[in-house]
DNA sequence: ATACACCTTTACGCAACGTCAATGTAAAGA
DNA sequence: TCTTTACATTGACGTTGCGTAAAGGTGTAT
């Protein structure tokens, strides 16, 4: 049986642009090339890419598998060790990578925390804003900043168990509120069951829970594209979804 | 304070040509070029670059980096999410490939088992051909390549904790070996080990044990380069080191 | 005759620089 | 001041394994 590029890559799953260039390094010559210059592959082409798409399944680099089926059996086994041993430097690296780009991200939710707790200083701030008679313009002022940093003191003195603690339960948040939007329903049991989770995530940072504040910050989501952004990240309107069940939740607005 | 490339470049560890490279792409143009063309960084810059190495030592494409640099800081937590999510699905592919290599190692040794077997029936065969007289050629032919047989079914009846028993039982020859070499004794306790493990590996494909057998096989690591360079990749010289411990194991020779 | 599928070679593009090459400039020692 | 030395510039090719045109020839069916 005789194939020309087109039919050989059809059978081997390849391009025939693949072939081409299998055969431009030497790797996969063809048996002969007829009075049109075309490539025409027999018998023995046909086993030898079959060996070669073989190892190149394993990650095997093209050069290596050159020699390995220019050169007798037994070079395999040494060959394949050898990329077994690259295999599991790079996974090596690969898990060093992920535990770093995890601990940046867990830092990152840190920081969205930490803007979390900005805003619900402001919110507080704004809550006072509406009490003007009662406090001077110095108090407010302070009683913001102090809010914010007895917060930051709170994430500061957290120790490694409760840092991870608390990114557990925001990651649980954010999977019961995306089980929770598939329904559709804030009032539903799965969205309020992450409105209350939400809760939690948020007694973690702040010394005093109210549900005033609850509700107002779950509406600073949906109104800084910011956090907007943050929570739509999967699905949008999860920001949204997210206030309307937190306003079921604590029973205001 | 100023930079030129090669100051930044000495600073943050990277090469000059990594600097102009990302002035090239415009990830990081420096402050201005002086009246001689060349490149000032300042401060800011600094900063920034810092900033690129630290998403760079993730992992992250420089086509990333670009976003989450020139955007606001949120789009990095999510920029990371997806590129850890990329990571770990790297990794999945990566632990398939291993274990796919490790298979085909397995089967590889399985190989070199299957000839160890065939020059053992090749061995039996000489020493049938020292004795001439008693048989006949068809005999012979036919004893060998009973032999030879057996040894296939054997392999091919092995059950899966078989295989990968007699697989470790492998390793364990060339780890015993590779550590009885340092001692350079092959008299000593570990080189004697090594021998007794060798046997015990022989003996899960041949149904009769002889120490001449043994003994013989051991010589032929040495005669045929294959197998020598199958025993000695890790250490030019493990092949000899085996056979005079063997010889010494079996007492013949 | 014409359409259509297939073949050929040539060559750029991809990521992130490494590595010359050819040439201009700054700083330091004799 | 002259020369050496160190450093700057742009330009261009090489790396891996092909994908993807582009420009043109071939084979077969209608």
């Amino acid at each position: 049986m005789e194939y020309t590029v087109q039919k050989l890559a059809r059978m081997a799953g390849v391009s025939p642009r693949t072939l081409r260039y299998y055969d431009e390094i030497s790797m996969l010559k063809p048996a002969r090339i007829n009075s049109s210059g075309y490539r025409i592959y027999g018998q023995a082409e046909v086993d030898r890419l079959q060996q070669i798409l073989f190892y190149r399944e394993l990650g095997v680099s093209l050069d290596s598998i050159k020699d390995i089926v220019t050169a007798p059996s037994f070079n395999g086994a040494q060959a394949l060790k050898e990329h077994r041993e690259k295999l599991l430097e790079k996974r090596e690296q690969l898990d060093v990578l992920i535990s770093n780009v995890e601990k940046t991200i867990a830092q990152s939710e840190g920081r969205i925390m930490m803007m979390d707790q900005e805003k619900f200083a402001g919110f507080k701030q704004k809550l006072v804003d509406d009490n003007e008679a009662k406090y001077g313009k110095e108090i407010r002022e302070k009683y913001g900043a102090e809010t914010v940093n007895k917060s930051n003191q709170k994430v500061k003195g957290m120790s490694q168990e409760q840092f991870a603690e608390v990114t557990k339960l925001g990651t649980e948040v954010i999977e019961t509120l995306q089980a929770a939007f598939k329904t559709g329903d804030p009032a539903g049991e799965l969205a309020q069951k992450a409105a209350d989770l939400h809760r939690q995530w948020l007694c973690f940072y702040w010394d005093s829970y109210t549900k005033e504040a609850h509700a107002g910050v779950a509406q600073m989501y949906v109104d800084d594209p910011r956090f907007t952004a943050y929570y739509d990240e999967q699905q949008p309107g999860t920001a949204k979804f997210l206030r309307d069940a937190v306003h079921i939740y604590t029973g205001i607005k």
